[in-house]
DNA sequence: CAAAGTACTTTGTATTTCAAAGTAAATATA
DNA sequence: TATATTTACTTTGAAATACAAAGTACTTTG
């Protein structure tokens, strides 16, 4: 039983506004809704299913409270987040063997 | 005028199958439709449509011959999908700061 | 107080993925 | 020699996914 050459990439992970959601939340452990609008360049509406998969999944915890008078959204990684994201990166290197070629 | 921060995914690599037929191309420059079906462990008809969309992309080429008396597809890749398989990598890196290993 | 803005969520549509079924020819079986 | 099975795919329809337009519930501004 010879293992697979290409190692499955989690389907949770495996978005762009997903991975850089994680990405973010990787690097500052907490961001607010509008930080991840702003840094994955997405629209509200696609942030917000974007967000509720990735809390479904127990990636990640969203807080919900206010600064001033106005909603606020902050949302942080979880364990379980960080483990999938260092897996999907492993999985991701199999699909890379030679490393990074110049273009 | 800031730079993204996430580098933007092109999406006919971004799919776990794609990316999978772009990687052995990239090692084997020939590969049958078999062997592909066999290192993407995926279904016929899952392959076909992922094949014809790489074809229809320009970044890879379907040659349709025979082997004995039974019909043979080869596939190889392209320069244009060599040049998108090394940029698809490069955005990758965006969202891995800590960097893409080879493996 | 009406209009516009903020911070989201819900919903409908468009796109994508996937595998079941279809096709066509070759080969094995009875 | 008929027929069943296999091989090598492609087409098709259904399910999942992505996306943004519209909706909600406020707040702020003119």
């Amino acid at each position: 039983m010879t293992p697979d050459r290409f190692e499955p990439l989690d389907p949770v992970i495996h978005s762009q506004v997903r991975l850089a959601v994680l990405s973010v939340l990787i690097a500052v452990k907490e961001a607010d809704f509008n930080y991840l609008k702003k840094e994955t360049e997405t629209t509200d509406g696609n942030l917000s299913t974007h967000l509720a998969k990735l809390e479904e999944a127990g990636y990640i915890r969203m807080k919900k409270s206010f600064r001033g008078k106005k909603p606020l959204t902050t949302c942080s990684i979880m364990e379980k987040g960080k483990t999938a994201f260092s897996l999907y990166l492993k999985a991701l290197e199999s699909y890379f063997p030679g490393g990074i070629k110049p273009v």
